[in-house]
DNA sequence: GTGATACTGAAGCTGATGCTTAACCATGCA
DNA sequence: TGCATGGTTAAGCATCAGCTTCAGTATCAC
């Protein structure tokens, strides 16, 4: 499980639109920093940034071999934030079929509801 | 489909450990501002603030009844960002499988594999 | 060794973000 | 009518995020 600070670092990284197009781009397979860069509307430090920071999070791994340092994707940590996202949202619904099911029996018994604030 | 901006401002919305506090206490159930606030160390505009972007961000409503504002969590897009994310897992491994299945070709006959780079 | 390629480090600028306080408005209630 | 409650607005401030440029270092090809 990826503990609350972790979490709170893939969730920024996502943040932003550059850093989740180099995911989207990695998704796609490994590439290169420079490779990475050359797409993308700014200096090479930028990206290099990002990926510091996507590393950081765990999100993005990389290996240096010669003088090319290869970035990939991390899937566990990408699976971990769906899982969160994924958790609150079936809670929530969890919830509202509760409060049908309540609400059913309601329409044949009689009393009242304390709806759901 | 949530377009590109409306998942920005999602993600955005995600990348705050506060904002996502008061999603996962939405999670639970329908919410007044007050009472969102109240576990909360900072001012009620601040709260305030935290939830204007939410709402903007489309993960969260409101409405107001009386002089009470009652927040509530928007599953669907929960669900939209939940399914960008899985969407870049789900390629990624699907990339993997493939890679998978054409070393296991490999071993039965012979060439170069050009890898994932 | 020389030059090109690929990356790295550091410093600095600018606008966005997250907060604060100090008002203020609207509703509920005695 | 007056006071408490719940929310809202506006202004200001400190910090941070994302970018830039400039100046490296390491590797590779010749």
């Amino acid at each position: 499980m990826l503990n609350h600070a972790a979490l709170d670092r893939a969730f920024q990284a996502l943040a932003d639109p550059t850093r989740r197009a180099i995911v989207e781009r990695l998704s796609h397979g490994a590439r290169s920093v420079s490779d990475l860069a050359r797409p993308l509307a700014m200096s090479l430090p930028a990206v290099m940034q990002h990926l510091a920071l996507l590393e950081r999070s765990g999100l993005v791994t990389s290996a240096k071999v010669g003088r090319v340092r290869t970035c990939r994707i991390e899937p566990k940590a990408l699976s971990q934030v769906e899982a969160w996202i994924h958790a609150r949202r079936a809670e929530w619904e969890r919830r509202l079929d509760r409060l049908g099911d309540y609400l059913s029996e309601l329409q044949a018994g009689g009393g009242d509801v304390g709806a759901d604030g």
